[in-house]
RNA sequence: GGGCGGUUAGCUCAGUUGGUAGAGCGCUUCGUUUACACCGAAGAUGUCGGGGGUUCGAGUCCCUCACCGCCCACCA
């Protein structure tokens, strides 16, 4: 950062003093100039004005006072205002900061607040200007404009009295202000020379530094110029990876305050919803705050902004130049009122490069009347240029204004055709939550604007994958995944299945290929489980109908367990819950129909039961294939394809609606008797290592009459999968390792299999691990704070389950003083 | 700089009115019982990012700090 020297004009000097906090002067020099600091010298030679706080009492004397820009030939150099304004922060730098209101963001709001002029010096390849009037020619109108400035803020020093000049924007703009010896130059060249022409000069601020002649190693102090290190932001373009350079440029915008209102509104009414609500707290911060839409980009690809321009008509003034601008109805919200006002405010702010070849076609017309020109226009556009010349602007519209159309552009809008009647408005956007504001708040203020209508009652916005640093995946990062490359590895299921179960809400995702590897079995083991029905004929003369109404408990529980399956489906769908709809069916055709009741249906096969549950097996992997169709939609259709006699495609298939009679309250009961029963005598055998090919007998120590029937109903359930041989009533016999139960407790009689320390040990530990839950519940009961401040059913939850632990509690001890006696 | 989100088992992630933490993968042990080894059975694993606060009780509510990410940007 370089800090310069302007000095006043006409030699005229201040006395400039800095003070402490209590006001003390702390520094005091004659100046006959002010400095200022800045990181791009070059736009120096479109400085406006110099400005500094009003609060800064340093500059107070020459507030209202012309300074000489450093730069340039020396007999044309520009006087410019010293001003003040709010942005100038007198604590940072010299207090005094360079006004060049056509390059940089701050200094454009200070100009527009000051009436400082705007003088462009770059093109758009980042180059000093070399268009226009020689460098005196311009820089004599510039000063003019500076008199004028004084004049009309009241300053009006001495020695002014010329007539104030008044230019349009657009004549600022066509001033050229770069010196000749720049013109033509990268901004970073011109920068080298006008930093060296300035210091050849001496009028760079200046500081000592300590330099030893290399010949005679004496040291000596230098005065050097004074150039700052310090760390600043600086933008860069995503693609280009270049500098950027603010600069003037005009351009077409919406007027987004007029029309963000309704778009606000119909999420907040609720008429749109966006799931997760964090997304609305998002769109309400941007919407509120709109800022004016640029449109208009200087591309070759987009829609062509479709805006054709016409010449002045008007008797009034000969002079050829632009005056009308023809509006579509796409566009007819950039204008404000009509395309009139549109138009001016246009020409106004601006100017629009005729193409040249458009300049020479120019024939001079005489019209009576705006009326007469704009319908010669009118003709002109109809039938083309060569009754009137018209010319199309060149820009292209922003590629999100595009998509804003998208519902009703895609639906044949402005026809007003038959798709655009039945699909819109359309339901459920679903989109990524990165393009919120680009896209859908955009579809949202446009469809409202153009056609008046709300786009969608819905908006999901889902996670976006991130790779495995945790960067979001793009196209441009180049650090994109290929799902081609999945699917070939794991299949178009797994993935889609994978991607359902890895939706939730408001997150973000790092792709978890062993995740998807995971799913990718799961449709195995549904392949399987359909294998091993097959096998046993059960889709043999089996249509698709309603539920089948069992004798056996399991059979009954399965068809329950599905319904139950489906039900949490539905509302998880509802909920737009992709994730726990899928959990719910992984767990419920995986945990449930796989390790169950597939195991369960064996032995019921070789009884009474079997043809009952042929039927139940095949309706509830039919149910299961429907469920997961629209998560698994190529293995499911093609299990449906080759199980049973189908009528129609699955995917054609109506979703099932199962009655909550379906659940059968005894069943579940009874089944989950026998599931944890089984999952306890499993889990003490592995314990204590009983060899898993031995069967074991089983000796019923109490029973209430409930689980004896609930026992008897499945013996041959437990007796395979707990891999029992006989089950007979009486004490516990010495030796044996204890199982207990929902009202009854077993024994597995294993003398001289298993080791009793061992045994002891595992008992030890379930009785450690309950009393540990019953200290921590008794604490909470006994806590009359608890008693008095929790809800009544979590008080009577903790109180059950007490009872509950110290039951099994009691069990496990009466064990433990077994193994004791054995010693 | 502003807004939003995240931080929970080794990894990837669930955890919806506060009631005492789960899944998959991985890991350990066992297993060729005729659907499935892309399998089965059993098992281990967490000061829920740090620190405060509210509460009988906090992964969950409030404040604060740290780190990660997304969007916008010396505009909110």
């Amino acid at each position: 950062m370089w800090h310069f020297k302007y000095p006043l004009a006409g030699g005229q000097t201040y006395i400039y003093r800095e003070r402490d906090a209590e006001g003390k002067i702390t520094f005091e020099e004659e100046r006959d100039y002010i400095s200022i600091a800045t990181t791009r010298p070059e736009t120096m030679l479109g400085d406006g004005a110099v400005g500094s706080s009003s609060m800064d009492e340093r500059y107070a004397p020459i507030v209202g006072k012309l300074c000489e820009i450093p730069v340039g030939p020396r007999e044309h150099r520009r006087l410019i205002p010293i001003i003040t304004d709010e942005y100038p922060d007198p604590t940072f730098g010299s207090g005094a900061v360079k006004i060049t209101g056509a390059h940089d963001f701050n200094d454009y709001a200070v100009a527009k607040r000051g009436d400082i002029p705007c003088y462009r010096l770059m093109d758009t390849r980042a180059r000093m200007r070399a268009d226009g009037v020689p460098y005196a020619e311009a820089a004599e109108i510039a000063q003019q404009v500076s008199r004028a400035w004084l004049i009309a803020k009241g300053y009006a020093p001495p020695g002014i009295a010329e007539q104030p000049v008044s230019l349009s924007e657009s004549e600022i703009d066509a001033l050229n202000l770069v010196p000749d010896d720049l013109r033509g130059l990268d901004r970073y060249e011109a920068r080298a020379r006008v930093v060296e022409q300035i210091n050849a000069e001496g009028l760079a601020v200046t500081t000592l530094k300590k330099s030893i002649d290399k010949e005679t190693g004496a040291e000596h102090l230098e005065r050097v110029p004074y150039v700052e290190s310090k760390p600043i932001m600086q933008p860069f373009g995503d693609r280009s990876k270049v500098v950027i350079e603010p600069m003037l440029t005009d351009q077409w915008f919406v007027d987004t305050a007029k029309i963000v209102e309704p778009a606000l509104e119909a999420v907040r009414t609720g008429a749109t919803r966006i799931i997760p609500p964090s997304g609305e707290k998002t769109y309400y911060h941007w919407l509120e705050n709109i800022e004016p839409w640029c449109i208009s980009r200087q591309l070759w690809w987009g829609h062509q902004i479709p805006v054709w321009y016409g010449f002045e008509i008007a008797t009034r003034n000969a002079e050829i130049g632009p005056k009308f601008a023809f509006v579509t109805q796409v566009t007819k919200m950039v204008c404000a009122e009509n395309e009139q006002i549109a138009a001016e405010k246009f020409y106004d702010k601006g100017h629009i490069n005729v193409p040249p070849a458009v300049v020479k076609q120019i024939p001079v017309v005489t019209v009576d009347s705006e009326a007469d020109a704009i319908k010669l226009l009118e003709v002109s556009l109809r039938d083309g240029p060569l009754v009137y010349p018209i010319w199309r602007d060149p820009d292209v519209l922003d590629t999100w204004f595009s998509s804003g159309l998208w519902p009703i552009g895609t639906l044949g809008w402005p026809e007003p055709t038959e798709e655009l009647k039945k699909y819109f408005p359309t339901s459920v956007l679903i989109t990524g939550q990165d393009i919120l504001f680009f896209w859908v708040a955009r579809m949202m203020m446009m469809q409202l604007a153009v056609v008046n209508e709300i786009p969608f009652h819905t908006v999901y916005l889902h996670g976006l994958v991130r790779d495995a640093k945790g960067k979001k995946m793009s196209k441009s990062l180049g650090n994109v995944i290929d799902p081609l490359e999945i699917i070939d590895e794991y299949g178009a299921d797994a993935l889609r299945f994978a991607n359902a179960a890895m939706a939730s809400l408001g997150g973000v995702l790092k792709l978890d290929t062993s995740r998807i590897a995971g799913y990718r079995n799961f449709g195995t083991k549904l392949w399987n489980a359909c294998r091993f029905a097959e096998m046993n004929g059960v889709w043999d003369g089996h249509a698709t109908g309603p539920a089948p109404s069992p004798q056996a408990t399991a059979n009954k529980w399965i068809i329950g367990e599905t319904a139950r399956a489906l039900a949490e489906v539905d509302a998880a769908l509802n909920d737009f819950r992709f994730d726990q709809a899928a959990d719910a069916l992984y767990k419920f055709v995986w945990g449930k129909v796989c390790d169950w009741y597939v195991e369960f249906a064996k032995p019921l096969f070789d009884g009474p039961d079997a043809q009952e549950t042929r039927a139940t097996m095949a309706w509830v992997l039919d149910q299961s294939m429907i469920l997961l169709h629209p998560f698994m939609p190529f293995i499911t259709e093609e299990l449906w394809s080759t199980t049973g006699t189908r009528g129609k495609l699955l995917v054609h298939t109506d979703w099932p609606e199962l009655s909550e009679t379906l659940i059968d309250a005894e069943a579940t009961q009874e089944m989950s008797f026998v599931t944890s029963l089984i999952d306890d005598i499993r889990s003490a055998r592995a314990q204590v290592h009983v060899p898993v090919g031995l069967k074991a007998d089983l000796v019923a120590t109490a029973l209430t009459d409930q689980a004896r029937a609930a026992f008897d109903r499945n013996d041959a359930l437990i007796r395979r999968l707990a891999r029992i041989d006989q089950v007979t009533e009486g004490p516990a016999p010495k030796g044996s390792i204890a199982v207990t139960a929902e009202g009854a407790a077993f024994a597995l009689p294993l003398a001289g299999l298993i080791d009793i320390a061992e045994e002891k040990a595992r008992l030890q530990k379930s009785a450690d691990k309950l009393a540990k839950e019953i200290a921590g519940l008794k604490g909470r009961l006994d806590n009359p704070n608890f008693a008095r401040s929790a809800p009544e059913d979590v008080v009577m939850e903790a109180q059950s389950n007490l009872e509950a632990r110290q039951d099994e509690a009691a069990k496990i001890r009466d064990a433990l003083a077994r193994l004791a006696d054995l010693g």
